[in-house]
DNA sequence: CCTTATCCGGACAATTTTGTCCGAATTAAA
DNA sequence: TTTAATTCGGACAAAATTGTCCGGATAAGG
């Protein structure tokens, strides 16, 4: 469904999220221990994040990476997924023909454009805030235990 | 979404259903040329189809691959997804993580649960049957026009 | 100013996915 | 029986994705 980058920036976004909110600053160390993924790896992700203006970075000693408030509450998971892996997922035809279209469609453009436009929605109304929340009071995890 | 190898081999299960409804038996070559894919990849694919006993093909001259009425019937497009992909498209956790589930939920669990579900129920509806009439009736294209 | 902790960027490496090639086996038809 | 058309299987190659490493830039704190 998405690129293990994808996966990554997501989870890190969470995170970041829920450290932002109680004001601290969170390294590249603690964001890949915290979501059990590769840190150098992890780097490359977060610096797409970063050049896209979708997370702050803070250089030299104490720095780190953190979510302003504004973004906690207007940054969806389609604005990180965009970003990373471009909008095929919930654009693209599900059998990756180019030319396909609501004129010219592939044999399940509708029943697959469903889904797709069920999963937009999905991307476009969860934002940072509801991932961050669940995290919070403990409902859910990043990593495994 | 799903990878070029099953992409393929969902195009290629269509026209074959298509032309074994009028009693033809399609070589490779028909097939590569009828969906637009590569060859020699698209002869991987079929042959991992006719091991998982989703496909039959007929070696020698003027072999090639075909579908019983039967199988035209009854093979859906999970059936298909199932064998070349596997099943984390439709059971997988969104965000990668192998610990998710009910109880131990990733922070998008319950809305993406939802979008699986949706892709699985139609994925586990839609047959050759349906696919191959729109390409009967006109409606719907294989390849670039 | 010096040291230390950190992000940034580029080069590189490993792995997975996608794609190619060729020879062997099989079968229809001349 | 020979030839031609085809699938099958394995080895190989190319491209994309995933992951590592290191040196440079930046900034805090002594």
């Amino acid at each position: 469904m998405f690129s293990k980058a994808c996966e990554y920036a997501i989870r890190a976004m969470v995170l970041i999220a829920k450290e932002s909110k109680l004001g601290r600053t969170v390294s590249l160390t603690e964001i890949a221990t915290g979501i059990d993924s590769p840190p150098s790896f992890t780097s490359k992700v977060l610096q797409m994040l970063v050049k896209a203006n979708l997370l702050d970075s803070v250089k030299g000693a104490h720095g780190g990476f953190r979510l302003s408030p504004a973004r906690i509450v207007g940054i969806t998971l389609k604005d990180i997924v965009h970003c990373v892996d471009g909008d095929s997922v919930y654009l693209g035809c599900g059998l990756g023909l180019k030319q396909c279209s609501e004129k010219n469609p592939c044999p399940f453009h509708d029943s697959f454009k469903k889904i797709r436009d069920e999963l937009k929605i999905m991307l476009e109304e969860t934002t940072l805030v509801h991932l961050s929340e669940r995290l919070d009071s403990g409902q859910s995890i990043l990593k495994r235990a």
